[in-house]
DNA sequence: ATAAAAGTTTGCAGTGCCTGCAAGTTTGGC
DNA sequence: GCCAAACTTGCAGGCACTGCAAACTTTTAT
């Protein structure tokens, strides 16, 4: 990578972090573009020849691109249940979120006190959601018309989120993949009524 | 209800009107508040005293309130499961849209062509989905940072959004009740692969 | 009926996000 | 060193949204 390249590494990171740091000291409304871009030092106008958006900063680059979902899950055999191959799928990305963790918990901390980043936490945009829909069809046989694959596209993706934010809310010693775990294995449950100790389920 | 909050409402719905209808004719981006407003017969600043923001407009008010959502699902015995509970408790809100379908249909033409918007389809904000977590959790005798609430809140969010984007993509004799009965139960399933026609589950 | 009170609409001025355009400046290949 | 491509920047401008204070309208009390 060329000279050219790094430098623009460096700015966009730059950009995140004083994006990040300044919205968590303040809250994401009381920073401006402009302070921003100062403290990154570059003008704002060359803020947005990095990131569409304010919120863009923040959330930074995405861990795992849509396309290389849906190759890793076209590659999951049929009979392995839609729960398991998604999880399978999002085992490298919830690695390198947890190796990244500091980081995360930042962003984190700042989505949860800015809950208008919320819904972009997962499923960045509707395009990415129609990709992971069509593969999760591909994989199943069906038509990305059907129920089933809209459905556990959609969920799978609310779960994850879940997942994240009781992460970051946990203490340190825990670990993502854990939760996330947890969470799609309550899915696969049917949602059902967790036993509470000493219980039988009915 | 006197003549003031009669007028409050025919203001109310002729914005949320002209709003609907001029962001499906050219997309919510090309519409601006200052032409809503214009096409409502209202000042510019006074669509702010109506809507926070734009979307708010397209929005138009929430079918069934979370303090409602509470309230029923709090009432529905604890031997219920989750998703058969949250089931009954939406019902009156999915009659009521379905009673509305032509404004629904609307709606979400504009919102599936403003990606922007779908987030604030179902939980409109944190805030909400916040209390109906606090309320599945007290329904189930949880706490509210137990897993099994935080996840059966947000995923039967998913769900619902599902069905509606489903409902109106279909022909005019489905009801929104059937693809909501339909998605929760796949939930229900654990989101058990469908059995394809003539193919026994392994 | 009339005047005071309470609630609504409006214009105005201002902040901040975001965009297109047209320079300038830096970098990589020759 | 020199050219072309890529990157940065300033400027002008559109639009969402806000607070404030001045009209205006409905309600209430007399």
């Amino acid at each position: 990578m060329g000279l050219r390249d790094r430098k623009k590494q460096q700015t966009r990171s730059a950009l995140t972090d004083a994006a990040l740091r300044l919205a968590d000291e303040r809250g994401l409304d009381h920073v401006t573009v402009e302070e921003i871009s100062a403290a990154a030092d570059v003008s704002p106008r060359t803020f947005f020849n990095y990131f569409a958006t304010k919120d863009d900063a923040i959330l930074g680059d995405p861990v795992i691109t849509a396309e290389t979902v849906c190759e890793r899950l076209l590659a999951v055999p049929r009979e392995v249940p839609i729960i398991d191959a998604v999880l399978g799928v999002f085992t490298p990305a919830i690695e390198q979120i947890q190796a990244d963790r500091e980081l995360w918990l930042l962003r984190m901390r700042v989505i949860k006190n800015n809950p208008a980043l919320l819904p972009i936490l997962f499923a960045r945009g509707a395009a990415d959601e129609q990709l992971f829909v069509a593969a999760v069809a591909a994989r199943g046989g069906l038509s990305a018309e059907d129920t089933f694959p809209q459905l556990a596209a959609v969920v799978t993706g609310a779960a994850f989120r879940v997942a994240m934010m009781r992460w970051s809310a946990a203490g340190p010693d825990h670990r993502l993949a854990d939760f996330v775990c947890e969470a799609f294995g309550l899915l696969a449950a049917g949602l059902a009524h967790p036993v509470p100790t000493h219980q039988e389920v009915v």
